[in-house]
DNA sequence: CAGTCAGGACTACAACCGTAATCCATGGAG
DNA sequence: CTCCATGGATTACGGTTGTAGTCCTGACTG
């Protein structure tokens, strides 16, 4: 039975990011990346991508002793499930409130905003 | 020492958006509108709106041998700190991405759209 | 060859979550 | 006055998450 996804945490996305950044990569390579700016121990960083392995969320292939890690998942997948999640959970699944959340509260530069206005342009053409 | 947010769950969020709809209620009320939709036990919901209690998220002044609970944390807020949540943790913070992202993938209405376009239009006379 | 060390596998452990069950006190039924 | 049911308080229990620590093995170092 393949598997339903298994949603990725907090700490384990910040692995992926890494990973979505560039892969394949060893461990040695995503704790070096990550040490720094999350203070977390490299202990703690196999561990999160040991977990990631086994929500198939991450492959590994084995090079000499070491593995190669991959991000299977991807980020766009990841992101599309965290809205819709979002949406569903905190906005009852309509989108307009969403974004009227978002136009409010979310200072909207200029060019976010032409950027916008050009996509409801291009949304209301195919729609045509 | 006020006291920091300190997060609700998927299922604690069910019972402040009954409490969202009205505030305050008694206890009994909650659990007759939560039961048939989540299938949950009463005790369950008890215990939820216990833990939201003791995250000050809800407020329970007593009445007689009961207690009537109120929403504390305002729908809005929560929306707000959810929907900043998402922004950084899957959008890095930039609402660009996200707002293409939600445009691309959920189907906006005709409606939705003139809303859209209308808030466009207010931000920017606004930030005239 | 013996000791060391890196990297993977497994173990740990408290807090939080979903989901209840148990315990307790008190107001109402008889 | 006695017993019961109801609501609140406390306890439970397995799974996930954050954050590591321990154990094991094989490659490299002298």
């Amino acid at each position: 039975m393949p598997n339903q996804p298994a949603a990725i945490s907090e700490a384990e996305s910040r692995v992926m990011e890494v990973l979505w950044q560039q892969s394949p990569q060893t461990s040695e390579e995503i704790v070096a990346v990550l040490v720094e700016p999350t203070g977390w121990h490299e202990k703690t960083i196999r561990t999160l991508l040991n977990r990631l392995l086994g929500k198939h969320a991450v492959s590994a292939t084995k090079d000499g002793r070491r593995y190669l890690y991959s991000a299977r998942l991807r980020r766009e997948d990841w992101q599309q499930q965290e809205s819709r999640s979002l949406l569903d959970r905190v906005f009852g699944g309509k989108v307009a409130p969403l974004l009227a959340h978002f136009s409010q509260h979310e200072k909207l530069s200029p060019k976010d905003l032409v950027e916008l206005r050009q996509m409801i342009d291009a949304i209301e053409k195919k729609g045509r």
